[in-house]
DNA sequence: TCTGGGGTCCTAGGACCC
DNA sequence: TCTGGGGTCCTAGGACCC
């Protein structure tokens, strides 16, 4: 999906198209301008001018997304509101809600599932579709089946979308890329040279900002330049298994399937609070942080229906150092109290004297509600007490 | 200019078991 | 006399993605 948060909210801004806008924060909200609304006047209504600008922002946090007049400023997801509002200081922010972006998620894969059942689902605004038994799939390449979908999205929420066709989801993903937004591009196992090779390192989906780095010091930049290394030679420089798919993708190959269904890990709730605590000044309040989030967690847990046993927390210092700790209980929980109690127990096991930034809470090792695995864990399971020596750790300290 | 929240997967060492 | 081999689970950290 094209600006996925931006054009959702534009949906019921209209009077912001073609402006600048972020979407973050997420404190600091558009209520007033709501309140200020005459009798009768819906949000379409709110004057432009009475919409918070990012010169006015103060406060933590990052953008998750810009629109593309914004980004014209040099503005991006994943940046911080500080600098963004120094590159464009007049752009309009406004808060995440994430509600209504989840409700649209619904809706356009609701229209995708019904022409094309084989889909996976890759976060929020992304999914992979195969088009290979789809009736008219294979026209023109897929194009034609691309244009049906975009249509049928449009129509049914407003928002447009850029597709990518490829014979796999590693040339599929970077193709879709390529004529945002709105766009399509169709990528031929021929194109590999023309079209994927000369693209940066960085543009495949699994290679991040540390492996381009090191790849960069080997003077490799572009997926060509990967592709002309030795197979071997990637596998003594990046391991066995990066090695080795380093080689596979540089030569266009994924032979990886839509996946339609899969089981979640782990869930679990942070914060980053709006100034750095102390674990012994701000204590109280970090303790009443850390119990709504276990609440939030469990309510969580209870509503999707899943239990857990692997409890974990985990802290952002204000240096940004990130530690964790998790202790296995010896059944499955939703239960906000043993997730606080459990959590409680790790809390003990971590260095608290620098001043922190984030507190979170994870349930990890997830079953579903009432299911023969949830319900006996101890008659499936290996019986093992390995989570003692932990236990004992905890207390002595 | 300090840098969100919710995830997945991988690695690696130690415990423990057969 | 140093000390098999394989497997799973637990824990901590880190890379990466949306």
């Amino acid at each position: 999906m094209d600006a996925f948060y931006a054009s959702v909210e534009l949906l019921r801004y209209p009077q912001l198209k073609g402006k600048a806008v972020v979407i973050g924060g997420g404190r600091r909200r558009v209520d007033e301008a709501i309140r200020n609304l005459p009798e009768g006047g819906t949000l379409a209504d709110i004057p432009v001018e009475d919409f918070p600008l990012l010169k006015d922002y103060t406060g933590r946090g990052v953008i998750t997304t810009a629109t593309y007049p914004a980004r014209q400023f040099g503005v991006g997801s994943a940046m911080g509101l500080m600098k963004a509002a120094k590159l464009c200081p007049q752009a309009i922010i406004l808060p995440v809600d994430f509600d209504e972006y989840r409700r649209y998620s619904r809706a356009f894969k609701k229209i995708i599932l019904e022409v094309a059942p084989l889909m996976e689902d890759r976060g929020v605004d992304e999914v992979y579709i195969d088009f290979t038994d789809v009736p008219g799939g294979q026209r023109e390449g897929g194009r034609s089946l691309a244009r049906l979908l975009q249509k049928a999205i449009f129509d049914a929420t407003g928002l447009t979308c850029s597709i990518g066709v490829a014979p796999n989801k590693l040339i599929a993903k970077m193709a879709s890329e390529f004529n945002k937004p709105n766009g399509i591009s169709i990528v031929y196992e021929d194109d590999l040279e023309k079209l994927i090779w000369p693209l940066p390192c960085r543009k495949v989906n699994g290679i991040g900002p540390k492996a381009d780095e090191k790849l960069k010091r080997f003077g490799i930049e572009t997926v060509g330049q990967l592709a002309a290394r030795d197979r071997d030679w990637l596998i003594a420089n990046f391991g066995k298994a990066t090695g080795a798919w380093m080689h596979e993708v540089s030569w266009g190959r994924d032979d990886r399937p839509v996946v339609t269904e899969s089981e979640p890990v782990s869930m679990s709730r942070e914060t980053t609070f709006d100034r750095d605590l102390h674990a012994v000044r701000d204590r109280a309040e970090l303790g009443a942080i850390f119990t709504r989030l276990c609440e939030q967690l469990a309510a969580d847990l209870q509503r999707k229906g899943y239990v857990g046993k692997t409890i974990g927390i985990k802290l952002r210092y204000d240096d940004f150092r990130i530690a964790t700790r998790d202790q296995t209980i010896d059944r499955f929980t939703d239960d906000a109290k043993t997730i606080r109690q459990i959590g409680g127990l790790c809390l003990k096991r971590v260095p608290l004297e620098r001043p922190l930034r984030l507190l979170g809470v994870r349930v990890g090792t997830l079953a579903k509600a009432g299911s023969p695995e949830a319900l006996a864990p101890a008659a499936t399971g290996t019986h093992r007490a390995a989570a003692e020596p932990v236990a004992t750790t905890a207390s002595l300290f």
